[in-house]
DNA sequence: AATTTATATAACGATTCGATTATATAGTAT
DNA sequence: ATACTATATAATCGAATCGTTATATAAATT
């Protein structure tokens, strides 16, 4: 399955911090987050280069810099996930209601 | 963070189809797992128990049996998340269009 | 050419993860 | 009481993850 690996991405707090910058402020040098974490710059690279292996993030190059900015794929692709688990889930909930009425025991 | 925790849970491909089918089929007992998956009973329960402790799962007892069946509020969770992720980015687009229109440089 | 800046890579260690087999527990049935 | 069924827990192991420091690279500046 190929969203477990968007899932993966964001299942660590500097990378979804890391997306949710991009998403405010569209680009960003890989250096201007360094300061605002409390990890290194390699660290900072690392996790830049997860999301960017994981389809989250797209790296320029712009002289010694590589900006970063939000590839909008990923988010679409959760989205929908996301929506379409909700639909069944709403489809089956009847069902679901009835199986409980039935034999709910509390724990 | 307390979103990369819902991230975390479904980053695995067992879990995930896990919850997808609690979607589908409202509620299982954890040994109705077991057949479908190439792995053991005691690695089904344990990813089981963290879809519980990560608020994706209830339990409830009924006999020897404890069926299980998915907990909303995680999905809600995500749909709101990825929503408002959306909305900024988009209300970020414009802005974003200028910088690269300005400055795009192809890697 | 030498230095500085921005970033990446390498080597390493601690921790976490996901699996296994073996065993425990708690109901149910005999 | 005994045995069977459904599930959980424990011990262990190899692989992956996340951090560090040290070093490499590549473009910009002097």
């Amino acid at each position: 399955m190929e969203v477990t690996k968007a899932f993966a991405a964001l299942s660590d707090p500097t990378r979804l911090a890391i997306v949710t910058r991009l998403a405010e402020r569209g680009e960003v040098d890989v250096m201007d987050l360094v300061p605002d974490f409390p990890i290194s710059q390699p660290a900072i690279s690392r996790h830049v280069k997860v999301l960017e292996e994981s389809g989250w993030v797209t790296r320029r190059k712009v002289g010694t810099r590589r900006p970063i900015r939000l590839a909008p794929g990923r988010l679409d692709e959760i989205i929908v996930w996301s929506g379409r688990l909700r639909a069944t889930l709403r489809a089956n909930y009847a069902r679901l209601d009835d199986l409980l009425a039935e034999k709910d025991i509390p724990e």
